[in-house]
This record gives structure tokens, sequence and C-alpha cells, in this order.
DNA sequence: TTGCTCCTCACGTCACGTGAGGTGGC
DNA sequence: TTGCTCCTCACGTCACGTGAGGTGGC
């Protein structure tokens, strides 16, 4: 008379397959049960139990090679090992739930790079009418810094949202943005170039908050950030940077510069 | 001048390692970026994207051969196709948390087979007075009745909780597992069996719900569950029921035969 | 110069799954 | 008798990891 249930039954109890099951007495970690004349394994009760109780700690993260000791351990140290692989359980579900945020943020390419307060510059830009290609630059230069130069990220964001609550400021970028398309030989640069110094020196403060802006632009030089298309960056914006920085030192600022 | 950001710096942004990023191009999962001058990767702003987009969906639990197609499809599919994992993410969590309840009965082997009505049952048997090795026995059947019978196991408990309920049926129930040491002969089997019939023939709801019982009973002894140890069924339980059995038909009752 | 990162190529690993080729039970 | 389950053994797979043996950059 046979004994017990067959391994079909055991795993489908279990919740397994039979190959996992069998897997399982292949590397030792359940004994394999009493056989019916049949040469079927017949699984009593204890058979079930040390399966829930290996499968439960492998569908918890503890891998196969730790569960046998794990449950030969005595009562104190299989309840800390225990709460430890709870804890790790709770980690791993607190991960998911973060995943299925980024899930969300994946349907729109911007939002998953970029955390929301990089977006909302990013937008604002856009709706104070900055050109797409120059937004387009703007993104993949802040994708980049971040990646760079994390710490500094958040500073380097504080000073570009101060720039685009400044209307004559914004102004100013957007022309020399459209300056890219000039002459470089062109006498608006030279003008373009005084307002930009004159601004800055009226608002010093657009200079003050620049550490982290420094930071971002010496990386941003040592990486080619700007210019990560393959393209020179652009004789224009050289020239334009140029003068307004020999005006500024002109009227005594320290500007570094950038190798 | 270098392009970009290097492989290692690429995958701790993406929190990935570098074999995996590499893992990935060798798969033709994220394309081969430009190289520099020294033969070093440069990963762009757009291949880090793509980096975030095939690392998310490969934690989301989408298989690396699926995540090409998915991304590639346009935005009705995209859309629904992430709904769909995001679906998947939301079971594997709650599958987790139940695996963390599993993990807290772990402690106590009892708790992790039966689930808490069972379990309670056990409990009053015990606060009952039922010997120890009754117990023991009774949980073996309970826990291989639920996985041979898991459809008529809620019945099985419905009309065990109701005997618990009767003291009389259980001074009885609690005889006969005394019964077990008595010599086969004894005279107070007879007395035991009468009172039995007499109880039963009381109370016939007891073997009125016998629906479910009768199950359990069919496919304890077909797979020999009573007996798990690999001993034969004691000659004296045998005898008990034989002539309670009879009694009853004696009475009228049909009373089905187990084979 | 030292340590760190990068390169390729081949093999290893973890937890099973697949498939062949065959027997037993309702 | 048909389909379902069981058996063993060997190889496959998935998502990387490990390690050898070597070069480039601060």
């Amino acid at each position: 008379m046979s004994n017990g249930v067959t391994i079909g039954q055991a795993a489908a109890f279990v919740g397994i397959t039979v190959k996992t099951v069998r897997h399982y007495h292949k590397l030792g970690l359940v004994a394999e049960p009493e056989r019916d004349s049949s040469g079927y394994r017949r699984y009593g009760s204890a058979d079930l139990l040390r399966l829930v109780q290996v499968r439960t700690l492998a569908t918890a993260g503890v891998p196969l090679a730790d569960t046998a000791p794990l449950l030969a351990a005595d009562g104190a140290q299989f309840t800390a090992a225990l709460a430890d692989v709870e804890r790790q359980l709770g980690n791993r579900i607190a991960e998911l739930n973060a995943r299925r945020e980024t899930l969300r943020r994946l349907a729109d390419g911007d939002r998953a790079l970029l955390p929301d307060r990089a977006c909302a510059l990013l937008d604002r830009m856009r709706a104070l009418g900055f050109a797409a290609e120059y937004i387009a630059t703007q993104r993949e230069a802040l994708v980049l810094a971040r990646v760079l130069i994390p710490v500094g990220f958040d500073g380097f964001l504080t000073v570009q949202e101060s720039r685009l609550a400044d209307p004559a400021y914004v102004e100013l970028t957007q022309r020399g943005w459209e300056a890219e398309s000039w002459e470089p030989d062109d006498p608006r640069i030279e003008e373009l170039a005084a307002a930009l110094a004159d601004h800055y020196l009226a608002h010093p403060e657009l200079l003050k908050a620049s550490g982290p802006m420094q930071a971002w632009a010496t990386a941003a030089a040592r990486y080619g950030l700007i210019n990560n298309h393959g393209e020179e960056l652009a004789p224009v914006s050289a020239r334009l940077t140029a003068l307004t920085e020999q005006r500024l030192r002109a009227a005594g600022f320290r500007v570094p510069r950038v190798p």
C-alpha cells in the first residue's frame, strides 16, 4: 500500500514544478523520500514541510546554497536569519515600487533620464520660447552633467532656475543662440557681448552663484559635452564668449579660463 | 577630444555593472557607441537613455529578448505593453508580500503547512487535553488531506470544528485513542462502540455532515494517510470501527464501506 | 610609477528547463 | 488501449560573473 503523495501532488501543493523538486533532491536540499513498489517517490508531511521551507526561503531571495545551513540553525540563529531575509524582502519590494515609478517615466524619454526639477526647467524654457534645438542641447547637457557631477547638479539647477526668472537675461541668451547663424564678423556680435557684460555687471549674483556652474563648465569642456554630436564649437559662440569675458576682465572681474 | 562618458560612468548612472553594459552590447540590445582614440566606448545622452530603458524593463521582469521589440513598438502598443508590465510588477509585489507572511509562519513548522483555521483546530485539541501523539497524527492527516482534496478541505474543517464543540463526542474520541493500548478482546471495546453508536443516533447531524468527511475518509484510505508512518492500522481501531458501524446499520443507517 | 579603468575572449554559475527514451497506473 | 504521470541522464538557457592577459590615463 502506497504511503504519502506523489512528486506531482507535492509540487502542486508547494506551488513549484516537478523538475524543481527533483532539482532540490539533486542538490541535497530535500532528502529523497521513500519509494513505492513502482519506484515512485512518496512524500509525507515532513517532506512537504521541508519543501515549503526551502521554497519559501528561495522565493524570498535566499540562494539555494544557503538554505540548508539556515534551516539547520537553532532557534535564535534561525529567527535572526529570518528577520534578515525579511528585511531584504522589504527592500526588494520597495525597489520594485520605485521601478514601477520609473516605468511610468519611460513612456516619455525625457522623464526617465532627469529628475522632476530638471524636467520642469526644460518645460519653462519651452514656455519662454527658446528654440527647440537649443532646448535639446540643454537636455543633452543636463543628462550628461548629472552623470559626471551628481554632487553639483542641484546647485546647477538652482542657478539655471534663477536665470530663467530674469527676463533680460533670457532675452540675451536667446539672442546668443540666434547669433550662431550670423557671420563670424557680424558687428552685432560685439554689440551683444557688450550687452551681456553690462548685464553681468548690473547683476553680479549671476556670476557669484556660478561656483557649480563653473564646475559644470569645466566638466563640460573636459568631456566635450556641449559638442557631443561631434561638431566643433561654433566659431560665433567662441568669439561671443571671448568678447564678453574680455569686457568683464576689463571691469575688474576675475574670470577663470577653461582649458 | 573625447565625447560623452565612459562605460564605468554610464553603468554607475544606470545602476548596473560594466559587465552588464557589455552584455547588452553583445546581445544587440544597446548599440555600440562611438569609440575614442584609445578604443574606449563613449556614451552620449541617447545611449544612456537606451540603457535606462532596457534596464528598467529588465528589472521589471521583462526578458532581455523581449525588450528590443517592446522599445521599437509605436506609442499605443508601447503604452499598452508598459501597462501590462506594470500589472505584472504589481502581482510580483503582492506575491512577495505573501511570501513575507509565509516567512513568518516558517518560524513554526505547523503554521507553514496549514491555514490559520486548521492551526486553531489543532490548538483547541491541545487545550481539550487530547494526547500529543494523537494530535500529531491529526496534523499529519490534515496536511496531506489538504494536498489531496483541497476542494473538500474547508468543509472537513467545519465538521471537525462542530465535533470539538460537542463535549460528549470529544470524550468518546479520547477514549477511542486510549483504546489503542487495550487488548483486542477487551470487553470495554464493545462498550465503547455502543456508546459511540448511541451518540451518533442521538446526534445524526454528526453523520449527516459527513459528506466531505466521507471524501476525506476515502482519500485517506486510498493513500494510506492515517497509516502514513508505514504501520498497519491498529487492530483495536479496526474492531471498534466495525462494531460501531454494525450497530449503526442495525439501527437503519446506511454506512458506506471504504475499500 | 602606482592604481584605476578600459579592452577582448573564453569559460563558469545559478536555478532550473528541455528533451530523449523508457516504464507504470487508471 | 489511450493519455497522463513517473523515472533517469544529459544537455540547454538565461543573465550575467569571473578570470586571464593586456593596454591606456591621471
